[in-house]
DNA sequence: TATCAACACGAAACCGTTTTCGTAACGTTT
DNA sequence: AAACGTTACGAAAACGGTTTCGTGTTGATA
């Protein structure tokens, strides 16, 4: 029942005006010494705790960033939330987590819901649906009710604001150039369809290596795997499809490179004998399956914090606003069994 | 620069007073339908949209909850923030989200700032180390300021609040005896240290089972992993100690589970013909490694849901204060290749 | 024609703070 | 003794809404 106790009781009861009550508590030498501690006891003796909402209200501000993600059960996701919420509250900012399931609808509704003031900047990794819509309105916006936004990830040219993104053509490019160093010569990858950026831009990046090293590209090495069905029966039946099983396999996820490297096996391929397999992101699966699977790593912990970092300067400094950047945090390959010949 | 457009604004473009305009928005009948449509229009032409925060405290309700878990970046936890975030969203509440990264002193700061008027009800998974330390008085100032809060997965007797959590008593029992059932003999258990109540329940679970087979208990065969050091080498030395491997293995989660399968791989046994393996909480570890691993389903997402609805139930209805729910959400065996022979 | 309800709107209080400004009381200076 | 500067506090506005309670105008009724 210790019904929350406000400035105004602390008035009341000490017989001096709230104004009084405010300024000792924060200090205020306009207050005597005395009546300063007297108020601060009587404050700390019932836990006098101020109204977040109210300060809210007058500051105008909230300290709370929104985030909106694709999904949350997802371990590069989950990662950046973890890398936003510890650069949030190491600058005491709190952090509301929207999903939009990779629903166009739902990422407007969140975006709706949060720019109406609960929030002070909006960080956002676009759902798929959306960049398939390639409708971009909802985010454009945001302008008109003056609310900073930093993408992160998943990202649109179309939107003009501070980015946050992998250099996924390089990292395409970079795990290619891996493939081929270790004297492997029919690299497929397993890719994503066109609208979803990260896949198309590391499928570049495979292409310009497999063209600088003067090779041909055989289209038949890429495919495009559709989320929307079956994953599994999809690369399984891609892959029996080939007239040759190919001899190294990049997933630009670790769900691909995970069942890539099942099929394999089933197939009755050593890997990484016969077969290397490398994937994106360094989850979980990557490192416990057998063998362990290499990985792009993508930092998405450093992603959040960059993300996190350059909302909150736009929010605290209020840069000027025609000056926007795009920081693009670069991956690291770790090497793993499934890429190297074991040790026996 | 669209400057956020106010009540005011609108008031004094129109020359009527704050009070029709609130009113005709809100579709009051005292205002006539000539004067509604007007003032509507020009909201809607200029995107009017009220301001959260003076709703919030007008109302002296924030239609936020706040979540507190030891760690996001974890399959299960973040199931968990799934149901929890989809539940609050389909009641119009938003969510915020914190973390104690397992610490006694983060747990606490960050129920501090909860507590102060930014949200309307909290959830919590209690912080290893704070379960170590046997330290729940935040917990108990919670209703000084006389806001629900709901425990779940990780709970407290000491604390009297409604409660979601796992069977896990039941689930070690469950699968310990379906070893049994299998033909298993020699089983050990990978758990946690006693103050993890969990890993706690589940060892209960998996003696009464044994027990209740008329076994005897063999004390080597549990095992309790410490956290705070390497993982995988001390399971590792602890298998290879024991006189002779075991022919069935639980841990009380993924990463135990598949660290033992792999350990037990590297040692030269088949899984599942020599040796079974079990885990907890059916990830994505569990379902890419090979072979996939048998696992408890724990249903996450549900326990986010049933959380989040008792604290919602709580902050509308004002339940009568001293009737304290448990809600037990059972577990399910999700029976994959590395208990069961694989089809040849 | 006086009375009264219904209608359509505005004034003001309220939510819980902070902050600007005003001022009474006192001491100091010339 | 007049003028002035401090000190220590309170009144009131402000943040952006909602809501209660008037109140002036109508039209209908007795």
């Amino acid at each position: 029942m210790g019904r929350k106790i406000t400035l105004k009781d602390i008035a009341k009861e000490l017989e001096v005006s709230t104004s009084t009550v405010s300024k000792a508590l924060n200090d205020s030498n306009e207050i005597s010494e005395e009546l300063r501690e007297k108020i601060k006891a009587f404050a700390d003796f019932y836990r006098y705790r101020p109204n977040m909402t109210a300060l809210k209200l007058r500051n105008k501000k909230t300290m709370v960033i929104g985030v909106i993600i694709p999904e949350i059960v997802h371990h590069f996701f989950s990662e950046i939330i973890s890398g936003i919420e510890k650069m949030a509250n190491g600058r005491s900012y709190n952090v509301m987590v929207c999903v939009s399931s990779e629903s166009y609808e739902k990422e407007k509704l969140n975006l709706e819901m949060l720019s109406n003031g609960s929030v002070d900047g909006i960080l956002v990794s676009i759902a798929k649906e959306t960049l398939e819509l390639g409708e971009f309105d909802h985010f454009k916006e945001l302008e008109d009710y003056n609310i900073p936004l930093v993408l992160f990830d998943r990202v649109s040219d179309e939107i003009y604001c501070d980015k946050v993104v992998v250099d996924d053509e390089a990292s395409g490019y970079k795990a290619t150039k891996y493939f081929m160093d270790i004297g492997r010569k029919k690299i497929c990858i397993l890719s994503t369809p066109d609208h979803v950026t990260v896949g198309a831009l590391r499928t570049i990046g495979y292409k310009k290596a497999i063209q600088d090293s003067g090779l041909e590209i055989d289209n038949r090495l890429i495919f495009k795997v559709n989320d929307k069905t079956e994953i599994y029966s999809q690369i399984q039946t891609y892959l029996n499809s080939l007239d040759e099983w190919p001899d190294a396999i990049v997933g630009v996820n670790e769900i691909y490179a995970a069942i890539a490297l099942k099929v394999t096996k089933e197939k009755g391929f050593k890997v990484p004998d016969d077969v290397a397999v490398l994937g994106f992101t360094d989850g979980l699966i990557s490192q416990f399956s057998t063998p362990a699977i290499t990985a792009m790593v993508q930092h998405g912990y450093l992603i959040g914090e960059q993300a996190a970092s350059l909302l909150l300067d736009r929010i605290q400094n209020k840069k000027d606003n025609e000056n926007f950047e795009t920081v693009v945090i670069s991956t690291d390959l770790k090497i793993r069994e499934s890429t190297e010949k074991k040790l026996e």
